[in-house]
DNA sequence: TGTACATCAGTGAACGCGCGTTCACTGATGTAC
DNA sequence: TGTACATCAGTGAACGCGCGTTCACTGATGTAC
């Protein structure tokens, strides 16, 4: 997290000049230290120096302020997967790999956006533009199991749907379990990292996707 | 959910008789239908129709109790899913997939231990009785893998702890995007559990365990 | 079998606290002319 | 270029509320003799 402090303190005056983006930086540290419940609004507009009250000017109420990081959080995490996979560069295995651990590192890195996105209790349908931004991340996963299974010949060509599912599962599984900074971190033998590679590995050997050894 | 109404219902007089009881009970009533923080000692103590105060003779404190929950969680999960594996039989495989089937019929049957288990925050080390619960619940597992890689010629048998962590990331994935009745759930084309039984095969099959048709 | 007493499991009133929300307000900023 | 005015983005005080927690207390229960 590289944004400056308190955001307070740089105030200019009567005006904060960028409270709305100071009251979400204020969610991300709140949420990150005390859990997507341990976030108030009243705290925030505290961590940013403004009156209990100001909040209100941008945002309707609690809820969509997190809506709004939550959203926030997609499309980084759609970056960040998608710099992972980089156009299934140098080849198209080597890459996906990539992309499992990005999904690992975004989930460690940006555990409040983690939180907000996927266990804040958020209803990501109740929210257009928040299912969108949801859905273009959901879709390099998917685009990137497209490339991997166009490898196979049709005739044993795994569905890759459903292919993104399981890698999405398996991928959220471990970074829930034993991937994050958290209190709720269960102990684990090796890095996450490893674990899931492995896994994806079996995994694409069933799909017969890598030849087995 | 088999309890009878508003616990207070029944009083007998100035004790209550069943206190302890009652309180996990409006726990877990109150987390399945608000989340896990959404719950209060003051409306747990309602539900119970005792005074605010009643609780403090049985817990320490709210983490207390929800740490209590998570526990008999915990033993509830291991009784439903060693019950699934049932030794085994009728063969190795049909019963591993029934274990599948048991964990998200436990996540989606029992949100509020699965919530309180699993993303309440409750730092599982920190209680002794707690942590081995959670140990005896995930043994199931470990003792299912290890019987499966059993079956295969030393050679290539595959390390069961690892399988074990991975049927687990996977079974939690599934369960916790797509397997749940909560706000947060994902549409999903087909029911988890077939999702989570096709990616269980893929993956034995990857490690040589199911022969490749 | 009765009684005295210890212990247990509640009561209910009180406290300080922080939250969410509203309100009339005011300082700062931008713009039309 | 200056001025009048509309609009925006804050203030700060106030409110009701529910929570957590403590306290001296009391009704109910169990047990020793």
């Amino acid at each position: 997290m590289s944004w400056s402090g308190k955001g307070g303190d740089e105030r200019r005056g009567y005006h904060h000049g960028n409270l709305r983006e100071t009251l979400i930086q204020a969610a991300l540290d709140l949420i990150a230290r005390k859990g997507p419940g341990g976030f108030t609004f009243a705290e925030a507009a505290r961590w940013a120096g403004v009156s209990s009250a100001a909040p209100y000017r941008h945002f309707r109420d609690r809820d969509a302020l997190i809506a709004d990081v939550a959203r926030r959080g997609f499309e980084l995490f759609e970056t960040c997967l998608e710099k992972a996979w980089n156009g299934g560069r140098p080849d198209a295995l080597a890459a996906f790999e990539q992309v499992g651990r990005a999904y690992l590192g975004f989930a460690r890195d940006e555990p409040a956006y983690y939180s907000a996105m996927f266990e804040a209790g958020v209803a990501v349908d109740s929210d257009l533009e928040l299912r969108q931004a949801a859905e273009r991340a959901f879709a390099v996963l998917r685009k990137a199991s497209d490339t991997i299974c166009a490898g196979v010949p049709a005739e044993r060509r795994p569905p890759s749907l459903m292919m993104s599912l399981h890698i999405w599962a398996l991928s959220h599984g471990v970074a829930s379990l034993f991937g994050r900074g958290d209190a709720g971190r269960r102990a684990l033998p090796m890095p996450p990292e490893e674990l899931l590679e492995a896994g994806v590995w079996v995994y694409l050997r069933g799909l017969g996707i890598i030849a087995r050894e």
